[in-house]
RNA sequence: GGCCCGUUCGUCUAGCUGGCCCAGGACGCUAGGUUUUCAUCCUAGAAAUCAGGGGUUCGAAUCCCCUACGGGCUACCA
């Protein structure tokens, strides 16, 4: 039977979405799209309270900027709404019940106090407790209950939970698409919790549910889920959906660059890269974390990093649009291991796309930068300086360390340069060389010539007047060619900033 | 502790159906070249005894087993 491809990106609003969360994404969106298929933006917020305020709108706008777009969604609405899990709340009992019914799920009275202290209890006896086979016909629930004691447990208002009830002595095959078989043994498996006390299912429970009911045709998500795995799969079959289980997929984590570990939310700025898409204020501390929007990444190049921090094209091309993803993505090229962040080919890969970009397009993006440093320069000025530096930077907002001279006279000038350079005869052959700019046609390669053949007919050192020249107009040994920059800033600024540096050095 | 997943240059990885691999590419690093500067760019180089040990085989990074190490999960969190 073929079925339309559909996939989700089911994140918690826990707060933001962290960078594997995006990869996540983007590999469920690159293949679904690879099939035709669709995908879908669910908001998974059972848990009341880890509920973050703003966190929901923070996925939706980070997604939208690395250009995931979503068929269906909280967002866009679609046939199987509401896609927020809260907002499909009364949905999720009746299914509860049926699990019920047919003998695969139990309700549970035991209090949460009651497990913690059965847990430290077998702790200090170097045992592990587990609410499975082997202990639930010791616990309060409705295995060993009456039917009338549960009956009035349940009436009388108190508070009680819905376990899976693992059947004993099966394996549980759940077939991965990136791992092949995973076999587990359901007496070491738990009865984990279905639907909560306060009336909300659990991840394991909406997560099936909804799959299915939105008809989800691939699960594609992190690693972490691969232990809860044979549970869904057994879900399936209690519900009696095994023709329609989609199709599982774990991913491998993403890893710290630093010690072991995955990279986690907490990691914060402290390793020199930002773990979140956009930058985030913690709504409760006021704490701010970086991202990669305001560090100054492309999103393409966000995109293209991830998508290779687990997968290749297996070509030498490294170089990737969205649209040349989509073509060259499959499940069979994901690797099986976690892979660490490497900032230093992040940021080659950023500079990949300056390069690519035109000067224009950097351009708009410097134009905000240097109305903050207060420069109000024409867009054609800023176009001609960027083509002169873009190639140097890896970010647009390195632009203005680079190419501040354009826009203001230096200031100071580099010490080692001034006294490798600057000799006692050099103020005189700058005097020289104002008068030469002076007189001659303000033409770039009749001012080159000129002052090369002052030069040689001085019988000069050539790097000697060159990088002097260089100094009084940029300040330090570097940028672009001199006589661009010259021909850029102009005559008048030219001269004046030669005068200053005469004026001014020594 | 238990269960599950993994392990090729510092990093991301190619290699998956055994010989073309004394292991290829990219980032980074080093050295040259270009640029009279710096950066870009170009070229070259160092860098993995394929985690270790056993098999199977004429032949293994590639197949099997064991061990070690790493990671994940083990909540009325996702």
């Amino acid at each position: 039977m073929e079925r339309k491809v559909r996939v989700r990106f089911a994140p918690s609003p826990t707060g933001p979405l962290h960078i594997g969360g995006v990869r996540t994404a983007l590999y469920n969106y690159l293949f679904t799209k690879k099939l035709g298929g669709d995908m879908l933006l669910r908001i998974e917020d059972t848990d009341q309270t880890r509920y973050v305020p703003g966190a929901e709108q923070y996925i939706i706008e980070a997604l939208e900027w690395i250009g995931i777009k979503f068929d269906e969604g909280v967002h866009v609405g679609g046939k199987c709404a509401p896609y927020r899990q809260s907002d499909r709340k009364d949905l999720y009992k009746q299914y509860a019940d049926q699990l019920i019914t047919f003998g695969w799920a139990y309700y549970a009275f035991d209090t949460a106090e009651e497990l913690e202290v059965l847990r430290k209890q077998y702790e200090s006896e170097k045992k592990n407790f587990q609410y499975d086979c082997n202990t639930r016909l010791g616990l309060k629930n409705s295995l060993t209950l009456s039917a009338e004691e549960t009956e009035k447990q349940i009436t009388s208002g108190n508070p009680y939970v819905i376990r899976f009830k693992f059947p004993a002595n099966t394996e549980i095959l759940v077939q991965d698409l990136i791992r092949g078989d995973v076999r587990m043994d359901s007496n070491l498996l738990d009865d984990k919790v279905l639907f909560k006390s306060d009336g909300m299912p659990t991840y394991h429970l909406a997560n099936v549910v909804d799959d299915h009911l939105m008809e989800i045709s691939h699960v594609i998500r992190g690693e972490e889920w691969l232990p809860s795995a044979p549970l869904h799969v057994m879900l399936y079959k209690a519900f009696e959906w095994e023709d329609t289980m989609p199709q599982f997929a774990h991913l491998p984590l993403l890893l710290k660059p630093d010690g072991n570990g995955k990279l986690s939310k907490r990691d914060g700025d402290r390793l020199g890269f930002p773990v979140f898409p956009l930058q985030w204020q913690d709504p409760k501390t006021q704490e701010i974390s970086s991202g990669y929007r305001e560090t100054g990444y492309f999103p393409e190049a966000v995109v293209n990093i991830l998508a290779f921090l687990g997968w290749n094209p297996g070509t030498e091309q490294e170089m990737f649009t969205m649209d040349e993803l989509i073509q060259a993505f499959s499940l069979d090229r994901i690797s099986k291991s976690g892979a660490k962040f490497d900032l230093e080919k992040a940021k080659w890969f950023n500079h990949q796309y300056v390069l690519q970009k035109t000067a224009k397009e950097i351009a708009e993006l410097f134009m905000p930068i240097l109305k903050d440093k207060g420069i109000n320069s024409s867009m054609e000025y800023v176009e001609q300086v960027c083509s002169l530096s873009k190639d140097r930077v890896n970010f647009v907002n390195e632009l203005w360390e680079q190419a501040s001279f354009f826009f203001i006279s230096p200031d100071s000038y580099d010490e080692q340069v001034v006294k490798k350079r600057w000799k006692e005869d050099t103020p005189a052959h700058l005097q020289k060389i104002i008068e030469i700019i002076g007189n001659t046609d303000f033409e770039k390669q009749i001012l080159h010539d000129t002052i090369i053949s002052y030069i040689e007919q001085n019988q000069l050192n050539m790097g000697q007047i060159m990088n002097c020249l260089r100094l009084s107009l940029v300040g330090a040994a570097k940028g672009p060619d001199l006589f661009e920059i010259i021909m850029l800033i102009g005559k008048n600024e030219t001269i004046s900033r030669i005068t200053k540096a005469i004026n001014t050095i020594k």
